[in-house]
DNA sequence: TTGAAAGCGCTAACAA
DNA sequence: TTGTTAGCGCTTTCAA
């Protein structure tokens, strides 16, 4: 069992040739001999040399890597960008080194940190929720003045002018509340996250478009902005005990759409009957439920193609970088059982 | 805009000090004088300076971070056990760079190259679908000879003896087996994987095991190995086609048993009259379908978190790199709708 | 065709 | 208290 690593160093000792003819060997250079080029690789096959990948970036001040700092892992939604992200790069040939922030600025910004100081050639985010509340970009921004090749996605910082791909979430929010108002929906909530989200805020400024354009009042009694850190069903359950006449809801997510449905058989209420259900993503969770959830779709893979498009067009052509390019990605509805009438 | 990189030999140089001196205040050294630190503090506050983490490592020989493989993302199982790996790793002062091998083995392979060779002081893998497929897990075996720092969870290679945290998965599927037998069913079904996925095979040898020990008979027309190529659905739908005296199925995972559920409804088949279904893994969709899952719960975030311990003492002591560890996670059976009975 | 040497950005032992 | 130097493992220019 072998335990000392092996280097181009100890390679050209132990052939008695020069690092540098090792080094051109492995590259198939044509200033080396086939004769010795067949000795190295012989002997470099036998003990598996693997070349340091450190030594290599350092020398070379690129990585051929992006890296990608998401929220959270859980969501359908961000794996699905993730997936579209590494596919588009691995056919340009770069790898994605994935990171959490768990929604906290402070991991947020060590990763930030991590990875733009050596490890990757460009960075992909959707920004910490922990960073809308505090409104610290600034490790951001000191990436942005060092022109480190930066785009972000879905969840984009506030106040900076910065790459990004985003959908557009009002427009969103105003086709799913549309949506029940054409269904004959009269009285439709909202459950939504509180006001610094960006994306749940656009969404629930799309609901109010679109209630009053349809002649309906707004209705604080009906917008519910959820607490994540309590219980999501009791704060649902809320809702339904506010509000006897409740017929419709739209949820800005996948979750919160599937806890109400639950909580309605709970309640019996009939779905569409008695009760309509929105979501937003259309992830697995929507698909499964049963009935099954209308959505709206974010079409997260192509969010990720379209982000690293851009990622590495910045990386490949820095002058590029003057330019900050926002690109949004339509959305659609998803028709289902949870509003489906005769 | 400043776009040049900060280094510290332009810092020596604009300050009229040596390297050696730049680099041992910002470690707050007391061989430097306060008037010294002072005045080089100020100017890397001033200029931003980050230190370049590749030349850092590489030059000690150490990375304070781990790399993680798994199969992919969008399971809500592998999320909870790099949040428990995340969770551990976190408070001994390590960070997570996590990779997917969309379940491809080159994919793997590569991922584990670029990690183990300068990026990661260990690796946390969960292994590619297709590396069981191929029977080649080489990229592992060179680890090992390395003797590399390597902790398995969840999808072990065959054949290696190696570190490794797992669940019982024969023990889980005889729970949820005997869990249906206990509760009357006669005809019980199993959707599970093709043979090669060790953790399906082994949850269908618990079936086995369960329905033989309470006198059934096994029958392979209720055994159906779901290929994840074709539609999941068409086959859950084929399998109720050829057993109409169907009264339960037994799902390998939560994607199965939710398709299983949905199917049933629109059979018209009462849970849990007509039909029992119980699922494998406590995760998001479980809680929400309706009827809620009865499932085996496999406890994702405590496997990340223990899969953690095992590979830091690895790093820290490399003695103990003698004797894998196997460590095996208790399941257990959660009880919901789908075959809670009067 | 091969090798010497500089350098990527940093740490740390040793010298001054 | 500060600076010089070697070296982490590699690439690449230039010399032999």
């Amino acid at each position: 069992m072998r335990v000392e690593k092996i280097t181009l160093k100890k390679i050209a000792a132990s052939l008695n040739v020069s690092i540098s003819t090792v080094s051109k060997a492995l590259k198939d250079s044509h200033e080396i001999s086939d004769l010795t080029k067949k000795r190295i690789l012989d002997y470099v096959n036998e003990v598996g040399y693997r070349p340091n990948n450190l030594a290599v970036s350092l020398q070379r001040q690129r990585t051929m890597t992006i890296g990608v700092i998401v929220p959270e892992l859980v969501h359908h939604f961000f794996s699905r960008v993730i997936s579209g992200a590494e596919n588009y790069a691995s056919h340009a040939g770069y790898k994605l080194l994935i990171t959490m922030s768990n929604d906290e600025w402070e991991k947020e910004r060590q990763m930030t940190d991590l990875l733009t100081n050596g490890y990757v050639d460009g960075l992909l985010v959707s920004v910490a929720k922990q960073s809308f509340e505090k409104n610290n970009f600034m490790h951001f921004s000191t990436l942005l003045d060092r022109r480190f090749p930066l785009v972000f996605f879905d969840r984009t910082p506030s106040g900076l002018n910065v790459n990004k791909v985003t959908i557009n979430d009002v427009e969103g929010g105003y086709k799913a509340t549309k949506h029940l108002i054409d269904k004959g929906a009269q009285r439709i909530a909202i459950l939504t996250t509180p006001p610094h989200i960006s994306v749940g805020a656009d969404r629930e400024k799309g609901y109010k478009k679109a209630l009053l354009e349809a002649g309906y009042e707004l209705d604080s009694n009906l917008i519910f902005h959820i607490d994540e850190r309590a219980s999501i069903k009791e704060q649902i359950a809320k809702l339904f005990d506010l509000n006897p006449m409740l017929d419709a809801v739209f949820a800005v997510n996948e979750k919160y759409a599937a806890l109400t449905l639950k909580l309605a058989a709970q309640l019996n209420l009939k779905i569409t009957d008695d009760l309509m259900v929105i979501g937003f993503t259309d992830g697995f969770i929507s698909k499964s439920t049963t009935p099954s959830l209308s959505t709206i779709a974010q079409h997260g893979f192509e969010m990720g193609e379209k982000a690293m498009e851009i990622l590495l067009e910045k990386i490949e052509d820095k002058s590029s970088l003057n330019t900050p390019k926002s690109v949004i990605i339509p959305t659609n509805l998803v028709e289902r059982e949870s509003t489906r009438k005769p």
